[in-house]
DNA sequence: CAGAATCCAAAAAGATACTG
DNA sequence: CAGTATCTTTTTGGATTCTG
């Protein structure tokens, strides 16, 4: 989330949802709570520190909540909101768009 | 289109369709052709040179086709391909979850 | 375990001026 | 009209080290 003046709807969930991690962060959410480090094994290749800013803009965006158990040793818990699950709800017509052109979209030419 | 090896569809969607412009501009397109200018004014904001960048990589990924009718003055125009019109029908529900929620995104505060 | 801090590189975007 | 060419700024991502 990094705007505010949106010219219409795609403009505004494009901006909370794009950039390389938060969509794949929402849908390895899906299936209930997920440990920091949970969430990271999901996500391969994130780094923990592209994961916490993501996890804290989503959560920010009020798209995620974050449950701290303040045990030690610490475990925190990631999980969708009604609000993110919406969203994950409309972002499934674009995960099978591009399940069906995996193939045509990384043979493409790099620009 | 900027990577090769996506670990899921929506990976892959959200690679080519993501930033700031691109969306914006399949949304623009969806009635017809339109020249370069034309695409310009209903995209309120984009510099020319993004406009280019970015209907290079639409172009280079399929998904928006550029017809040079070659006369002077120039007139060029660009258009949805059927593969970028099945993408921006996946990208339908997204914009609609916007729509209902950008109040509540724009409500936000920095982060 | 779940981060925080710092530094650095790369990519995306913006501003301005110019051209066939 | 439909772009190019430069330059600069901003944003994003990565690597490494450290901590409660």
């Amino acid at each position: 989330m990094k705007r505010r003046n949106y010219t219409c709807g795609l403009d505004a969930a494009v901006d909370v949802m794009g950039g390389k991690w938060k969509a794949l962060i929402l849908w390895a959410l899906q299936d209930g709570p997920l440990r920091f480090a949970e969430v990271r094994r999901e996500v391969p290749g994130i780094s923990e520190r592209m994961l916490i800013l993501s996890l804290r803009e989503l959560g920010s965006a009020g798209l995620v909540h974050r449950e701290d158990y303040r045990e030690v040793p610490p475990k925190v818990e990631y999980s969708l909101t009604g609000f993110g699950r919406s969203l994950l709800a409309a972002m499934v017509p674009l995960g099978e768009w591009g399940e069906q052109n995996m193939a045509e979209l990384e043979g493409l030419p790099r620009t």
